[in-house]
DNA sequence: ACATTAATTGTGT
DNA sequence: ACACAATTAATGT
């Protein structure tokens, strides 16, 4: 694949272009893999041994956690100029991975492999930046989950579900089952049904049967 | 166009 | 939480 290494410089410009610095993206074109995953692809999982680590140039994936009684946790999302930070540590100490990583929406990505990842910390800034910044943001997102979880009624974090897909799918209409919502916030179908159906009568929500449309002052 | 069926959504207890 | 009713979409005839 001589023409991957075009692909990537291209797609490493209309992205991250002003995030790394020249001798990096010149790196990244050199030594990054150009992938598309379609949804429902699994990226990584949980055991499993992290090679890669992904840049998302757009889509969103869904990064999960098992619980003891092995349903999954929504942890967050990765989208356009994101990277797994957590899988860092994961990298760094050659552990497996804790996560399950499954494509929302179609999605390309640049895989790095893992054994630069370290160099890159010493000998880029701009790399180094990325990182932080990356774990930073990471943590307040967390700390933002945590809030919701424990002092916010089940009303508000399903608006702040919908916000969150609204802004993945960049369309007003979701489309998704009640059932899967309430899997995502770890509560039951009923309960979401009920409380979008509140929603719908306020006005701030049409539903359908697999969508939800949500109003534009949403 | 109509009937059947399965999946999703709505509601009362 | 459960059970059931109502609605909708998909499929076959």
């Amino acid at each position: 694949m001589e023409n991957n290494k075009e692909i990537v410089r291209k797609k490493m410009n209309t992205t991250f272009s002003k995030v790394f610095e020249k001798e990096l993206l010149d790196e990244i074109s050199e030594i990054g893999v150009y992938k598309n995953f379609i949804k429902g692809d699994t990226l990584i999982n949980f055991g499993d041994e992290m090679i890669h680590i992904p840049l998302i140039l757009n889509g969103a994936i869904k990064i999960t956690k098992e619980d003891e009684n092995d349903d999954e946790i929504l942890l967050y999302y990765l989208e356009k100029g994101d990277t797994c930070a957590i899988s860092f540590v994961n990298c760094i100490n050659q552990n497996k991975s804790v996560f399950r990583g499954v494509v929302e929406k179609n999605s390309e990505c640049i895989l790095i492999p893992v054994h630069k990842i370290e160099n890159w910390l010493i000998n880029y800034k701009s790399w180094r930046h990325f990182i932080i910044d990356s774990y930073h943001f990471r943590l307040i997102e967390m700390v933002e989950t945590i809030k919701s979880l424990t002092f916010m009624k089940l009303d508000d974090r399903i608006q702040n579900y919908l916000k969150q897909q609204v802004k993945i799918v960049k369309k007003d209409t979701i489309v998704i089952t009640h059932q899967q919502i309430a899997d995502d916030l770890n509560s039951s179908r009923v309960v979401i049904s009920r409380i979008l159906k509140k929603l719908e009568n306020m006005g701030e929500i049409v539903l359908g049967r697999n969508k939800i449309t949500v109003s534009k002052s949403f």
